[in-house]
DNA sequence: CGATCTTACGGGATTCGTAAACATA
DNA sequence: TATGTTTACGAATCCCGTAAGATCG
């Protein structure tokens, strides 16, 4: 009474063959057991599918009707086994990731098409997000993984992948990249283009600059809006290193932070516990994994 | 790798329950069986469907993903084996039958009526046909079977479920009713009224009076054509019993033969060595079985 | 430490292949 | 009689249930 894809393999291939030797040889098994095969499909279903004799095998009313059902069936089980063997194999599927802006913007660019190269009837799906909504995102499955800043997120498992640091950004010509050593009064002493409050680079501003206060000039959105600020010499900023791309233009500088010196971690986050499919997995690794060598981050196993 | 029914029933019960213990018992299974079934499956499809431990179980991406496969894949072979259930059980079916015009008139009627009634589910179709076509579409397989006169024909099966007496048809108070025996020579000696040359009462009555010859005054397609001609006293015919219900007007006298004695058998025929459906099986043994006490045509059994 | 999933293992059912019996043209 | 299907039967495999082991909260 449990039909499953080798009864209907059978089926069809005599119903093609007319013929259990040939139909059995063609299935690997003996004419015997083939034989079986069909009389106890026949029994699951209550009904005679083939007319034989010695010399002939034809299929009955019944088996005539039985015939494209079985083709349908047939098909359909391969197809779905055939997907998720696709899937194992990295030859379909999806992976959708969460990243900062700033990894977004500055990382995942040259990560996902390496990606894509190697992987390309994946699908991809980028949301960029401050850190709350990538773990959001994560918590809640949206995602398979997430790359950002945690502050601490039980739930969720996370592994360091790189340490990205702060530069000062400020005019070409601008007096504070003659100093041999910049200090925090020293910025401190000039305006100073934030960004929005909401944003974990803000946030770690205000955290390394609790006691030497800045002076807050104004405070955009977005990345490129500070560009435009500090290129106007309303002020200078600091910004993490995988937003840097947006501050190299010949009328600015940056430099390296030395004396506050400003980092934050990006992890890798997920669900813990939870298995990642295949392709999501493959991309998670790849990330886990990258080499930092040439990158104005630094490096980090965990 | 082969999966059937009943692992997709064990994968969507856990997928339901998100626990081994109740979705075994659900299942009918040890808890250990069950979890080996899940196991497996997941082996089968390469991918790795439940997330657990000791405490809970949820579905991974890729069993997120399998979930809508073999709920449609589980309905579809739950279907296909109920449809065949259903033939078998003679809720479902379609029986399609080939009959002489005249058993297509005065038999199936009363017939199908009788197996509708009993079967509801079961749509019927009948053509009816001259011999020839009857036995074309019996070969073809376009229909099931036929119930018709038949010469000979080696390749069908056949067998006698009927008589088909011939009566003359005359108007009512025509001389040939006042005697007490009528002989073919009688006949020969009114205009006669003859059925078109291709069916198979003519071939019979040519066949009947081969030496007294009848005086053909003409020849029509339709019985009715026939009945109408009688009625206007052109001449007197011959019909089988199972044409007599068109002939039974009030203006008309009709008498079996019986010196010149003339009938015709009625066979079901079928394909030799097929198998029948089991609606069709139905209808050919309710048919085979006719009690025919209250009717013209004698009870033949074979 | 208690609830729950996995693994180990013996027994029973299913399925296989070989070979003999059976059937048809 | 030759070809081809079914049946008989022992062997291998698969699947189940019991019970012990492992693991998570």
């Amino acid at each position: 009474m449990n039909i499953n894809s080798h009864d209907l393999q059978v089926f069809l291939t005599l119903a093609q063959e007319k013929n259990f030797t040939r139909a059995a040889a063609r299935c690997g098994l003996s004419q015997s057991a083939f034989s079986t095969r069909i009389s106890s499909l026949e029994h699951a279903l209550g009904a005679k599918l083939f007319d034989r004799t010695t010399r002939r095998v034809e299929l009955t009313p019944d088996g005539e009707e039985f015939e494209p059902f079985a083709h349908q069936l047939h098909a359909d089980l391969s197809d779905v086994v055939q997907i998720f063997r696709d899937r194992a194999a990295r030859r379909r599927g999806r992976v959708a990731i969460a990243a900062l802006p700033s990894v977004s913007a500055g990382w995942m660019p040259k990560v996902l098409s390496q990606f894509a190269k190697r992987h390309p009837e994946i699908q991809l799906s980028l949301t960029d997000g401050i850190a709350e909504t990538c773990a959001s995102l994560v918590r809640s499955g949206e995602v398979d993984f997430g790359l950002s800043t945690l502050d601490d997120a039980e739930d969720l498992d996370k592994q360091l992948v790189a340490i990205d640091h702060f530069h000062l950004v400020c005019g070409k010509n601008h007096a504070l990249l003659t100093k041999k050593k910049i200090t925090a009064a020293d910025i401190a002493s000039f305006p100073f283009i934030h960004l929005t409050r909401n944003s974990s680079v803000r946030r770690l501003l205000d955290a390394a600059f609790d006691r030497v206060k800045l002076k807050p000039y104004l405070e955009a959105n977005y990345m490129a809006t500070l560009a435009g600020m500090v290129e106007a010499d309303l002020g200078v900023t600091i910004v993490p290193s995988l937003s840097l791309h947006q501050f190299i233009r010949p009328t600015l500088g940056t430099r390296v932070l030395q004396t506050p010196r400003i980092s934050r971690p990006i992890y890798l986050i997920r669900r813990r516990g939870r298995t990642l499919s295949a392709a999501a997995d493959t991309l998670f690794n790849q990330i886990r994994l990258t080499d930092f060598e040439n990158s104005p981050m630094r490096r980090r196993r965990s």
